[in-house]
DNA sequence: CATGCTCTCAAACGATCGTTTGAATGGTAG
DNA sequence: CTACCATTCAAACGATCGTTTGAGAGCATG
């Protein structure tokens, strides 16, 4: 693969990316992307296949990433003998924060996340599903040891919620507009503060 | 208006809803709408006037009576002394469950809302702020004053973090799967009180 | 130099999009 | 009955969609 096909690739990703979490899947054109980009119309399917492979490859580059971060924080804490709530909650939140403040469209991903949650469409549900679902179940494998006296249904329910609170958050989709005093980045550092604590008060509730 | 003008019209949207909720607003053509609703397809631009047009008045139909439903239980609530945080919860999350379990297509808009969240349309957010921002402004009053603790900008805070949460959970975006022995219809309620004890929680930290 | 491979390019494909048009329909008021 | 108005209809509009094609550029290997 060459350097000129790298950059390429490269550029189409993240345009595609900001476009997606701007339009939408459906709303965003391949004819934007590669005009955004600067590269020919015909790239996307060459180096693709299909619209739905550059989707697919959205999310594999940075979900596979994602997901093996939050894996080494939640492998990091299991060494300790004194793991608490938050430190849990916090290997599972702030890998997120830490992409969304990626220098290059660190936001766009999360809220292309929060986009794939409100699709209905099967085979990327079943995509998501097999990447999020299985760091889902080894972080509730820590919780259920950190409270004994919620069970496992409970749990999930719990955890559901969480999930679905943090992608919104960190997507900043809030009715609530940030103060535009504070900067982007600002606002997602307190997000992932307050969601910690708002998480742990609910899990111990 | 005639009873066949009113029928036509209240077919489209009860269809537009369905397909928004299920393959999103630009997923979604018109063609598939007048199809499903077995009307002709210049129904649509002569009812709604534009895509733009129906898709507004999708969510008027349901937010106007979701909102009102949600201050009344406020104000029902306010009469009392006794008044809880769960109860105030209560009178949020309730009516969209309500709602949401409606007979024709219950689930749907509480899908569709979901995915505006998700867009970024700058018409559709505004459109969204004006009535749902009044809503949580009413209720940001009462929460004050159950939590004289807490100060306003921390609040607004959490009041987002639920808001979004209450929307995923609705919406039955969540990565976990319910188990299928379970209705939708039960699989809600389980939802509304763990959502109202979580947030009961979240609020209380 | 010749060969083969990766990649880029302009152009076009058929399909589908939202929208518009103008005629036909049907009930209602004068 | 006639005139009017709201509504429905088939048909077509231009625009844009994802995808395909075939030629050619650039570069490395023999």
């Amino acid at each position: 693969m060459s350097q000129a096909s790298f950059s390429t690739r490269e550029r189409i990703l993240g345009v595609a990316e900001a476009l997606f979490a701007r339009h939408g899947f459906a709303g965003a054109s391949l004819r934007q992307v590669t005009a955004g980009a600067k590269v020919n119309l015909a790239a996307v399917n060459y180096h693709f296949g299909s619209k739905e492979g550059l989707i697919e490859e959205v999310f594999r580059r940075r979900l596979d990433e994602l997901n093996r971060e939050r894996l080494a924080a939640l492998a990091a804490l299991a060494a300790r003998s004194d793991i608490t709530l938050e430190a849990v909650l916090d290997a599972f939140i702030r890998p997120a924060l830490q992409q969304s403040l990626q220098a290059h469209g660190g936001g766009a991903f999360v809220r292309v996340l929060a986009r794939a949650y409100a699709e209905h469409d099967e085979r990327l549900r079943r995509f998501l599903s097999e990447n999020y679902g299985h760091v889902l179940r080894e972080f509730a494998i820590v919780f259920l040891r950190l409270l004994p006296n919620l069970d496992k249904d409970e749990l999930y329910w719990r955890l559901d919620i969480i999930a679905g609170a943090v992608t919104y958050a960190m997507a900043d989709f809030g009715i609530i507009k940030r103060r535009s005093a504070i900067s982007e980045d600002a606002h997602r550092r307190q997000a992932v503060t307050h969601l910690i604590a708002f998480a742990a008060a609910g899990l111990r509730a």
